[in-house]
DNA sequence: AGCACGCCGACT
DNA sequence: GTCGGCGTGCTC
């Protein structure tokens, strides 16, 4: 038989199929090893075939490294569409699917054995003797709890103990398989009783199953219940379900709650995770011991068969849009698998993206609603603080009037606060008050970040660390200003200001493994205290005591560059107001801006999506951006910035024949230097062109990334949200 | 991506 | 004369 193979290098010019010979034991799915040129190299069967077009002699595959199809058929046809739909090579599709650890044939493995006794209490005594009073304890407890693994006889009385038991011939040995990560929880929880709106949702959605549904309710709606409803209905069918949450070392919360309702069949999947956990939780999925499976994005290939239902939670959520390397977007690829095996896609969020809550308008997806909280809690207050009114008022703090009342309330009342602020270490730039020289990286254009604790200047890009500026480098001045506040100055002033606990959570805070599990526990117990933190706060936790939420510089993420900048505002104030008053009523938010009167906070304030919706939806079909047209953006790098311009110049004149073929189509079209110049040492120039929608452009556009040009790397990304 | 082949410059 | 620069082309 003929095997056709991807070898595993990430290069255009080889991210093809190979034909090899391939051995009996040879089966499609199974990682290979073949002979390439002068190398040995990894590969993936993705078909087999009788005969070759291959004129020249073929060679045979060296060794099938996997006995088993690591990539079942659907998981080999999901790559094929995935690298076609996002332009991406075939290689780097197919590495998401497996672990290195498996492709490699290497076993993680870990066994424990099960020890039972060879013959009768009595016999066994007899043969211990009666001074070795251990033994026959160990003996006893055998006779009375049945075989035991060795682990827990080994902690019960000790290994020499059991040693000694062994080499009597006292024991059976029996080896068994340990899965890491799969502690059985014992009292199984039961279902809660679903309000009418939940019962209607969950109905909808178990009647209708090849569709794809948006569960639009607002936080603390009950949406997690729903799912736990969907979920429990798949596993009664004998089918299995993935569930998408944005981030899931987040969030051990949502974890507990579905290991308490389903126990050992929940597997998880995120980067949070060591090899060897992925290890075994991958072959818990693959051999299909686990069959309900929680993780972030990438958890969305994971190997499951027979899916019942997807459920993508908190569907807005950035983290579901790949940014780097494999650019993909989890939807697409999570509607490919609900559609090949005819089940639900659910999209729950309280703030969907537009583009998610225009196809429901349309008709596309089921709109599902929940409008009343659970515990008929009101969403808590928010108040729009105007920092410019406080400036005039004389308080150059940066925490007004308003917000420093709420912390004193807070404190006075015993609850906790959450602050929050999109920006993280201890000021944003140092810089000479003299000259006005900035520190900046050596090798990205960006100024570096004042870290104190660590007291650094580090470079956010590249992760490049430099020494603190004591004199300006530039004229010898010491008159040293510092940029904008950031996350870890806001504790300092915290806990300088009102004298109780303050926590911080972001990039920097949360380095090791377990550290976000180990700050939320520490938060969660201690009252009164202040959470700080960036983004990675706004996320779905749920705590109880507090009533209390500020949103410093809520403009940050409102005038970044991309057409998208007025939706994640919109979504940030949402899902981080949402954090207050989850238990008690009389919560409250203040929210601190330059522009208090602008759209997004007049409607944020209201909790009015659908008012938001209608203006931005509005503005957009206007203004002829996404869902309504097209962009697509080419970014150019290269360590050489002559080439670079020269390559963004040559590729701009293919795009231009592009635009004259398909004139009426297109909106904008134009090159220029990428919003940060250099990255890593990499100049970087992009072209964006933006047209109605429109796939034959789209297709021809594609085919420029396939043009090689020495030193020179050519991206393409599909209606980027983040550009930089 | 690597690795070989191949054709022009300054050196023991 | 030879070692080595990296441009080009190929890998079933």
């Amino acid at each position: 038989m003929i095997a056709e193979v991807i070898v595993d290098i990430s290069n255009n010019s080889v991210d093809k199929i190979f034909d090899y010979i391939a051995p009996d034991n040879c089966l499609v799915g199974c990682s290979v090893l073949v002979p390439f040129g002068k190398r040995t190299l990894l590969g993936f069967v993705l078909r087999m075939k009788d005969s070759s077009d291959f004129s020249d002699s073929l060679k045979s595959i060296i060794k099938v490294i996997s006995r088993k199809p690591l990539l079942k058929s659907e998981i080999i046809d999901l790559s094929f569409y995935m690298a076609k739909t996002f332009y991406l090579r075939m290689n780097d599709c197919l590495k998401l699917m497996v672990p290195n650890n498996h492709r490699e044939g290497k076993s993680l493995a870990v066994f424990d054995y099960i020890l039972s006794l060879t013959c009768s209490i009595d016999e066994a005594i007899n043969k211990i003797g009666k001074r070795a009073k251990k033994q026959i304890e160990a003996v006893v407890f055998l006779s009375d709890n049945g075989p035991q693994k060795q682990s827990v006889l080994n902690k019960l009385f000790s290994s020499q103990v059991v040693n000694e038991l062994k080499a009597k011939g006292l024991l059976s040995i029996e080896s068994e398989r340990i899965f890491r990560l799969n502690e059985v929880k014992q009292n199984l929880e039961s279902p809660k009783i679903l309000n009418e709106e939940q019962t209607r949702a969950v109905k909808a959605i178990l009647s209708n199953k090849d569709n794809t549904f948006l569960l639009f309710g607002v936080t603390g709606s009950g949406k997690t219940e729903v799912y736990l409803n969907i979920i429990k209905s798949v596993l009664d069918d004998g089918k299995n379900a993935i569930m998408l949450v944005p981030e899931i070392s987040l969030t051990p919360l949502m974890v507990d709650r579905f290991k308490k309702r389903f126990g050992s069949v929940i597997a998880v999947l995120h980067s949070g995770l060591n090899e060897g956990e992925r290890y075994d939780e991958w072959e818990r999925i693959y051999s299909n011991k686990a069959r309900v499976i929680i993780g972030a994005r990438s958890a969305i290939f994971a190997p499951v068969s027979n899916l019942g239902a997807i459920i993508i939670d908190e569907e807005h959520d950035s983290s579901y849009i790949s940014e780097s390397n494999p650019r993909f977007d989890t939807h697409v690829i999570a509607d490919f698998r609900a559609r090949y095996n005819h089940c639900p896609l659910i999209l729950g969020s309280a703030t969907p993206k537009l583009s998610t809550y225009k196809l429901a308008l349309d008709g596309k997806y089921k709109l599902l609603e929940l409008k009343s909280r659970v515990n008929d809690l009101k969403m808590p207050e928010i108040e729009i603080v105007d920092m410019t009114e406080e400036l005039r008022q004389g308080n150059t703090s940066i925490l007004s009037a308003k917000l420093q009342d709420g912390l004193i309330e807070c404190k006075n009342s015993n609850k906790q606060a959450i602050i929050f602020l999109n920006r993280r270490g201890y000021a944003s730039f140092q810089m000479c008050k003299k000259c006005g020289y900035i520190a900046k990286c050596e090798d990205c254009a960006v100024s570096l970040v004042y870290h104190k604790q660590e007291n650094v200047l580090k470079c956010h890009f590249c992760g490049k660390k430099y020494r603190v500026l004591d004199l300006c480098p530039n004229c010898g001045s010491d008159k040293i200003k510092l940029g904008s506040i950031g996350t870890e100055q806001v504790v300092d002033i915290l806990k300088e200001q009102f004298k109780i606990p303050v926590f911080r959570m972001d990039n920097d805070s949360t380095r090791t493994k377990d550290s976000h599990k180990k700050i939320l526990e520490e938060f969660s117990k201690t009252s009164p205290s202040i959470l700080v933190g960036t983004q990675m706060i706004a996320k779905g936790h749920d705590f109880p005591l507090v009533n209390f939420v500020g949103i410093l510089d809520a403009d940050i993420s409102l005038y970044t560059s991309d057409y998208t900048s007025a939706e994640n505002t919109f979504q940030l104030v949402t899902q981080v107001a949402g954090r207050a008053g989850r238990k008690s009523s009389g919560a409250k938010v203040v929210l601190q801006t330059y522009t208090p009167n602008h759209y997004v906070y007049q409607f944020a304030k209201n909790y009015d999506y659908l008012g938001f919706y209608k203006k931005e939806s509005n503005l957009r079909e206007t203004t002829n951006f996404p869902p309504y047209a097209q962009i697509i953006r080419i970014l150019i790098s290269s360590e050489n910035r002559e080439i670079c311009i020269n390559s963004t110049k040559e590729l701009l004149d293919e795009c231009k024949e592009v635009k004259e073929k398909y004139k009426d189509k297109f909106i904008f079209l134009q090159a220029m230097p990428a919003p940060i110049k250099r990255i890593k040492t990499k100049y970087r120039f992009q072209i964006i062109l933006r047209f109605f929608n429109n796939l034959e452009i789209e297709g021809e556009i594609a085919k420029i990334q396939d043009r090689v040009i020495k030193g020179v790397s050519i991206f393409l990304e599909l209606n980027p949200t983040s550009i930089r």
